[in-house]
DNA sequence: TGATATACATCGTATAACGAGGTATATAAT
DNA sequence: ATTATATACCTCGTTATACGATGTATATCA
């Protein structure tokens, strides 16, 4: 441990790549829009973040790719698979676990 | 990223410990207790996870020890410092951020 | 011509949770 | 006496992962 806050944000993009993709099929950049959005400008990440864990994603087969050509721009759409689905579920209700937990603890002290 | 739950849970070590100090000076195998307590057993961690995070944080002026001896077993105690109760406040608040940030993507999609 | 947006990507660094394993004392049960 | 459990500390190795910096290339607008 080493006090970088970014500790705090390790698993979300696989969490939110997952919930975004369960509502409609994106491709990264895309993705990284939605991101911003749906989370209200609270979170965002890079492409140094997004791409990487698209590809880890895919590679577990939890997302499938398509490739599509729009004006000139190449682009990978992502799409949520069965496993994908059932991986969002578990992650989903280990993250609710997890803030659950959290906040007790918060609540219980100062700062409360 | 490789599909372990665990992910999830990075920082949050760091910032329920000195939560948990922010109310009273405690030893390590006392915190581990508080975590599953204040929790209400939702969260937990080992040794392996507990001791090098005390490590670490005292490391970094955020603790500060004071050994006692009590019944024949050596018990280290861990006391906030100011550093220590700054770096709460900011751990809290990003953690806030992100738990807020998190929950609106959630709540926009399906599994709501 | 230059700036900005779109669209993809990787490398290196720093870090961190956790299982497994280790040492040692006090106490309760068999 | 012996065994088991609780208390109390610890580290090593594995695995993973967010992120800044950096790179490539096309479309569009000033």
């Amino acid at each position: 441990m080493a006090g970088s806050d970014r500790a705090l944000m390790a698993g979300v993009p696989e969490l939110l790549l997952l919930q975004l993709l369960a509502r409609r099929t994106m491709y990264g950049y895309e993705l990284a829009q939605q991101v911003r959005l749906a989370s209200r400008d609270t979170l965002a990440f890079g492409e140094s973040v997004l791409y990487p864990a698209l590809h880890s994603l895919e590679q577990r087969r939890l997302l499938q790719t398509r490739e599509r050509t729009v004006d000139g721009r190449v682009r990978i759409y992502y799409e949520l698979t069965a496993k994908g689905s059932t991986r969002l579920t578990q992650l989903t209700a280990e993250w609710r676990r997890i803030a659950t937990g959290v906040e007790a603890v918060l609540a219980a002290g100062p700062h409360g």
